[in-house]
DNA sequence: GTTAGCACTCTCGCCTTGTGAGTGCTAACG
DNA sequence: CGTTAGCACTCACAAGGCGAGAGTGCTAAC
């Protein structure tokens, strides 16, 4: 058996009308809806091939159709291979104006602020699609130190901010039984630059150490505090930030109606681990389009088994970079979330782009 | 018709049997569970009464009463009264040891890092009581200027750390046409600082500006920014952050099972100025104890008229204090949400005034 | 290859009925 | 007078039966 333009054509029509109806679609359905030329009889036919084949299948007996994950691949698979082309040619991108402009805005309001900029990122992709997000924070590979700085807190606390190069920011309060002066943390500060600027993990050498300790001697606590510090920053992913926005937006679907799933699910996304795998797993199936998706049972986490995830990655700069997510349930509308999440990378890199060329 | 201590008895029968199961319950349950040396018919009676005048109710004619509202108000009164009282003789408080201890334990290995503590410590409460924890980023009213510090970003974007008296950390990038270098940015600071320590908002002078900005001139953008900043920072709340765990556990309480409800829920719990109003609403019903109990329709809330929330308030120094709150069904274990809150407050006060103590 | 027609299947909503839990009332009891 | 036994009554809920509707697969004709 072939599967030739016709019978796609028909499982799309399914997809489509799935998507929209959460109901399974009938031969009816399709004759009369989409015009064809066709009568049901033959759409049945049809129908019965692609099952025998694995793209839909039956609920039971007298229900219409139902696309399988295999029928969702083969949709996803042709959909990236269009946006892919039609990004080249640069037309079918730029055309859903108005909720992509929105995502523009938030984008441009929060750039400065990246913190601020993930988490309405998530807020605004969740308002728009309808479906949960998903962002981690931009975590560098291999981070170097930008710039230290001590700051006293209180009598025996002080601040330490570490700047990456990557422009990640990090507080720690650390505490020792002696820490110098206001004016003394100032120096401390300007010798923690001179000597670990640029530095990576590898670079916090113990002859680096060396120095500062005798220089600083009486605050050996304190520095050997810092420098664990540091070194935790460098080595991050530890605590990289995940936000979520819309998790409600689940319990809106009627296949979580039943909340035992919902609840599964639910206590999935609450933790962090789980959703940093979620971002990092197989990330790139279609790399033309910097879109990947993952579609229920290719889905390694068993919670997500009746979900499907779109996801993409943003860079920051150089090999900074997070992870952004649409979690839907199988019957999601991938074309917007590919789209959504396509102009999101895209914004992001353009705003940051206009930010180094001013910077320069 | 009087209340007398056997209608109270048995309220709280009927309480503590609703609160275990989720279902009416009838008088021959009580009659033989709890032994009263009265039969079934008495109770009835008894039962009668308690729902003529309020505390109880039933679902339909033949079904068991439930309480109302109104009688959790009365049962929680009086577990309120008994534990002002305990706490004086100070003997009920120290007994459920291992889960207090858990959270003995979370406060303790946090305690130095604030955004930590409050984050960790909702975490453990959702988890040892199966409801949801909301906490509130400690804010104070009258806050002040501890210290600044400016870093370099990049060429022309400047870190500044805001550290408040009440040790309350905040970073702002600010982007200027024009920044200073490393140790012009350390002389900035450093004026920065002699001008504006112990600033009030109001302290922030049109006088104080002008030396600065006379003293830095060509820096003026910059120096507004920062001052701005300054203020914001000050006059807080705006930025407060509220830390949720738990939302998930609402799931599994039957009077959820119809997700509609629990929809209208999530949505008001995903909202950071709901849970702020929510922790900020009516504090201080119980002053002797420090918890406060809102039950079901006195909620101001719609959303959360079918909930009921326990709440106290923590205080870091000072006038510095955050909320945390227990929401969960009215149906709520109200001992121990109050417990668990008592012994948090207590604990979080009295780690705070060890670090004190250790810092003299 | 396409279509009309038809028998068949299965779900779903609706109604009915029986069961069990629980009540309120009444009359008797100590 | 408070307490209790007994009984009729009510109501939710589950189980079973029924009809309608949607959709299929198959066959025969175009």
């Amino acid at each position: 058996m072939e599967l030739n333009e016709r019978k796609i054509r028909i499982l799309e029509y399914i997809i489509n009308d799935y998507i929209a109806t959460a109901e399974p679609v009938g031969s009816r359905t399709i004759a009369k809806k989409y015009d064809m030329g066709l009568s049901s009889a033959t759409i049945r036919n049809e129908m019965s091939d692609l099952e025998e084949m694995g793209y839909i299948l039956a609920p039971h007996a007298s229900a219409g159709r139902v696309p399988s994950d295999m029928g969702y691949r083969l949709f996803v698979d042709r959909l990236l291979r269009r946006r892919a082309q039609a990004q080249h040619q640069d037309d079918v991108l730029n055309r859903e104006t108005d909720a992509l402009r929105f995502l523009e805005r938030v984008i441009a309001r929060n750039i400065n602020q990246i913190d601020y900029l993930m988490r309405e990122t998530a807020k605004a992709i969740s308002l728009l699609t309808k479906y949960t997000a998903v962002v981690s924070e931009a975590v560098s590979a291999g981070d170097r130190v930008g710039r230290l700085q001590l700051m006293p807190l209180d009598e025996n606390c002080v601040l330490l901010v570490t700047v990456t190069v990557s422009r990640k920011v990090k507080n720690h309060s650390i505490r020792a039984v002696s820490i110098p002066g206001y004016e003394e943390l100032i120096n401390m500060s300007r010798a923690l630059n001179t000597e670990l600027i640029d530095a990576t993990p590898a670079g916090l050498t113990p002859a680096a150490k060396k120095r500062l300790k005798t220089a600083f001697t009486g605050y050996e606590p304190l520095l050997t505090a810092v420098l664990s510090a540091v070194t935790g920053v460098l080595n991050d992913g530890a605590d990289q930030q995940v936000y979520t926005s819309g998790i409600k937006n689940i319990l809106a679907f009627p296949e979580f109606y039943d909340n035992s799933k919902a609840r599964a699910l639910f206590e999935a996304l609450e933790e962090r681990d789980y959703l940093k795998l979620l971002l990092e797993e197989s990330a790139g199936r279609n790399a033309a389009t910097d879109v990947s998706v993952v579609i229920g049972q290719e889905n390694a986490l068993l919670e997500l088994r009746d979900c499907s995830i779109v996801k993409t990655t943003y860079r920051l700069d150089g090999d900074v970079s997070g992870g952004i997510a649409i979690i839907g349930p199988t019957r999601m509308d991938y074309s917007q979330a590919v789209s959504v999440l396509q102009s999101m990378a895209k914004h992001i890199n353009s705003a940051l782009r206009a930010l180094e060329e001013g910077k320069d």
